[in-house]
DNA sequence: TAAATAAATAGTAATGATTCCTGATAAGGG
DNA sequence: CCCTTATCAGGAATCATTACTATTTATTTA
């Protein structure tokens, strides 16, 4: 995988935020730096870094949204504000335990709780 | 809400399959009893049983799958063959903990794991 | 039971996120 | 510096889902 300045642009906007942008977003930023970046670049790089493991990805009803942090976390989804936050809720050891108890090889094991958070 | 027949059939056949089916899978299937239904009615009462607590919905990259099973319960998701697959991972207990642990009003909590299922 | 009211429908157009396509550009190894 | 090949910009296409509208169907009320 070659790192154009494209691509180097878009991880470095993924990384530098905790706020869970979504490809239109990143494009936003994205144009601040390279004015004609175009919209397909964005899409292309952002699927290209999930699948390398450079960054990961949400799906927040029906629109992906991007995280910079790879280390195991779980989210909390306000429905209100549609903000993300990150927090630990799982053990450590919860895919190997469901590895073993439905002989299923995980991947990627995620919990997403929705709900109201205490802004409101 | 009313139950026309129309959402009295769609109901039925989400409720008759473990398949956790998308909204075409529903719509090719209720054409068999009414072969006019509109797409439109099936994903607009989709929503409303949802939104009524019948179903429930799960996001399966980028295609919403339905699941007529609304106990709580876990999905694992091979990303080889799509199936999905109940399970029953998590503590009964955890939404009252994330709701004191992070002061957050939860709604619903969903984990899925994603990997390679036994039969490949 | 019949008219009035309200919800639901079929069919089709519109939307919005994402992917695909093509000729041009640029990264980076030799 | 040149060549190979990945990547790019720009725009068209796709796909799931939602919105719109005139019509039909169900429920309420007189």
């Amino acid at each position: 995988m070659r790192y154009s300045k494209q691509r180097t642009l878009i991880l470095q906007i993924v990384k530098s935020t905790h706020s869970h942008p979504s490809a239109d977003w990143i494009l936003t930023r994205a144009r601040k730096k390279i004015s004609n970046i175009s919209r397909g670049t964005v899409y292309r790089n952002l699927n290209q870094l999930v699948e390398n493991g450079d960054i990961r990805v949400l799906n927040d009803g029906g629109v992906m949204k991007y995280d910079g942090n790879i280390s195991r976390h779980d989210h909390l989804l306000c429905t209100r504000c549609n903000s993300v936050y990150d927090v630990d809720i799982l053990p450590k050891d919860l895919d190997k335990k469901t590895q073993n108890l439905f002989n299923f090889d995980v991947k990627q094991i995620s919990l997403t709780v929705e709900g109201i958070c205490q802004n409101h």
